[in-house]
DNA sequence: TAAATATACATAATTTTCTTATACATCAAA
DNA sequence: TTTGATGTATAAGAAAATTATGTATATTTA
């Protein structure tokens, strides 16, 4: 995928349904690949056991719905998911900026 | 640690390689730490794995003094190391870009 | 019309990586 | 003299990712 994304990866799908409601998993491989431009693409092995993962910690909840001849699963954030969603998405923008010094150290005057 | 940082890691390892020329793995933990206000400690469990991995690949060499008493090994890239460091850090300033892409979708025009 | 591509989810085996704990050693400070 | 800081190392277990594979439908291309 990106050996960099790695850790952060069940963040960034936690943002983006914060970001949009709702989204099935291959929703979100298109929407990161489409952000990133075409710079990260998820691969199913890494996305489904993270969303089997957050859906059995009940950060998630999924309803599975046929569109179009074809089987979706609809993800949502639960309550009690928001507030740990909430947190992880400031712990990674926290991460982001200490990126950014680590990469710019003079910003960080090193 | 702070479960962002994995997969980046050894590539904020070669980036202070990088800038700094020649550290030891200590001092490497004690400037992330600097860096980051306290926000990421390194841990040793994590950090020696990878220092000693990427002497393995030959991207780094290690010699070892002892000053005040005590023994420091220190870690330097090697010119084969330099190319493959590069690249990572390259790799590494794209995904803090495609993380900020994702933290802040109104500059994606999402 | 057959094959390829895109859409959509799932998982198992293996490998990689991290956490946690422990071990050893020196030096300085309380 | 005990604690904390400095310094390296590793082993056991847990967590996570990679790779490969399987299933199924719809659309596009040859």
């Amino acid at each position: 995928m990106n050996q960099h994304i790695k850790g952060s990866l069940s963040t960034i799908i936690l943002k983006l349904l914060h970001d949009n409601g709702r989204m099935y998993g291959y929703e979100i491989t298109q929407k990161v690949k489409e952000i990133t431009q075409e710079d990260i693409q998820i691969t199913e092995g890494a996305l489904y056991p993270i969303l089997h993962k957050l859906e059995a910690e009940e950060i998630l909840t999924a309803e599975t719905e046929k569109v179009e001849g074809r089987v979706r699963k609809y993800y949502k954030i639960t309550p009690k998911g928001n507030e740990i969603a909430v947190d992880r998405i400031a712990e990674l923008r926290a991460f982001a900026e200490n990126l950014n010094l680590i990469l710019n150290p003079k910003l960080a005057l090193q």
